[in-house]
DNA sequence: CATTGTGAACGGGTTCACAGCA
DNA sequence: TGCTGTGAACCCGTTCACAATG
């Protein structure tokens, strides 16, 4: 109801609410349940109401919530009823799958330009993309008013590939590279390592 | 001390803690203290010092700890002080980039086999793995036992495959398509997904 | 009557602060 | 003196339980 600020551990699972229900749309359902929606998540149902009375009374007393128009209101809360131009930096063969994902659209995302300093790749193409070179990185980015960039470089070269993203005005930050990564507060990041969580879960295994 | 089990929470900072070690350790430092750690990776010096305490005594008042002995520590908690085979289903692009990738050595994982169920590419080859039929998968599974298998096929796909592998053996899931998976309290599961990832970012911009 | 929205109770993770020790 | 290990205090996210309501 007021305007405190929303914890980030419940920001961090409306997208997990929003991709559920677009499933169940897309499965031809039009209605769902804090229960039902609670199951198919593994959370309690009590804490996807709590989440969602954050943002304003969605659902309806005895009947649930229309997922369409949750899908609308989750999509507007987390601004993804528009399309994020995205820069990708590292033109591996990590960077050549997440270029050719088409995972993005649809989803609020768009790869728009991609970045490497390696000399040998440097007009070359993946995909639709033509592969810039590193000097051109600040200009396009300011030029574009891109926020969003993600890093498929080597973790070596990561912070200082970081660095130059938040001087040209990047907000959002999705890093692959194996390294944590320093950036002001008024910078987002997030990590997606695999043996990060590899290790995570072989400490229950025998 | 006791021996209750360690809060999830914690055994996931634990590869954190690892990495930042290892690249201290490269970088040629022999010992930290709770408080530099903590900087490099963002968490507070006093959180360190607690979730280390809770696997043992592995610093020295006035001097802190031994890199390379808190290494091998946590290696070992980890569990990731051998290697682990993994299988991988899905020879899409992200499953290619992934077959390639050399992060996983020395870091306690190995790709052993990769699975796909399209015809044209069973018997293909993507680095130098043979990709095999979906139809083999649980034998060789079984015969070989590896518990460690990382998912990239499509969404649609991917609970008939867990299914499967937990039938075969599988203990640990790190899954790249984008939808919630179902599995026993003995399996766990790890999503990485980077459309999540980037949405719980946009909600910060303007 | 099923299901939401929510104040209150609860639980557990984080921080604090300091004794203890090299 | 510098830094760890840790009980206690604190804080905050989760669960509970129920009034409210279509």
């Amino acid at each position: 109801m007021t305007d405190k600020p929303i914890p980030d551990v419940i920001v961090g699972r409306l997208p997990r609410y929003l991709r559920a229900l677009r499933q169940m749309s897309e499965a031809g359902a039009q209605t769902t349940s804090s229960q039902e929606l609670g199951e198919r998540l593994g959370i309690s149902a009590a804490q996807i109401r709590k989440d969602l009375s954050q943002f304003g009374e969605f659902g309806k007393q005895g009947t649930g919530y229309s997922i369409s128009f949750l899908v609308r209101q989750l999509q507007a809360i987390l601004k993804v009823d528009r399309t994020w131009e995205m820069v990708l930096v590292g033109a591996g063969d990590l960077g050549h799958a997440i270029a050719g994902y088409n995972g993005f659209a649809n989803w609020g995302f768009h790869v728009a330009m991609v970045f490497d300093n390696d000399p040998q790749k440097i007009g070359k193409k993946i995909d639709e993309y033509t592969i810039l070179d590193m000097s051109e990185l600040s200009p396009k980015i300011k030029e574009s008013g891109i926020q969003v960039a993600m890093i498929t470089t080597p973790a070596s070269a990561a912070q200082e590939v970081v660095d130059q993203l938040v001087k040209a005005g990047i907000k959002s930050i999705l890093n692959y590279a194996p390294i944590n990564l320093h950036v002001p507060n008024s910078v987002k990041v997030q990590y997606i390592d695999p043996v990060i969580h590899l290790q995570r879960m072989t400490y229950y295994l025998d």
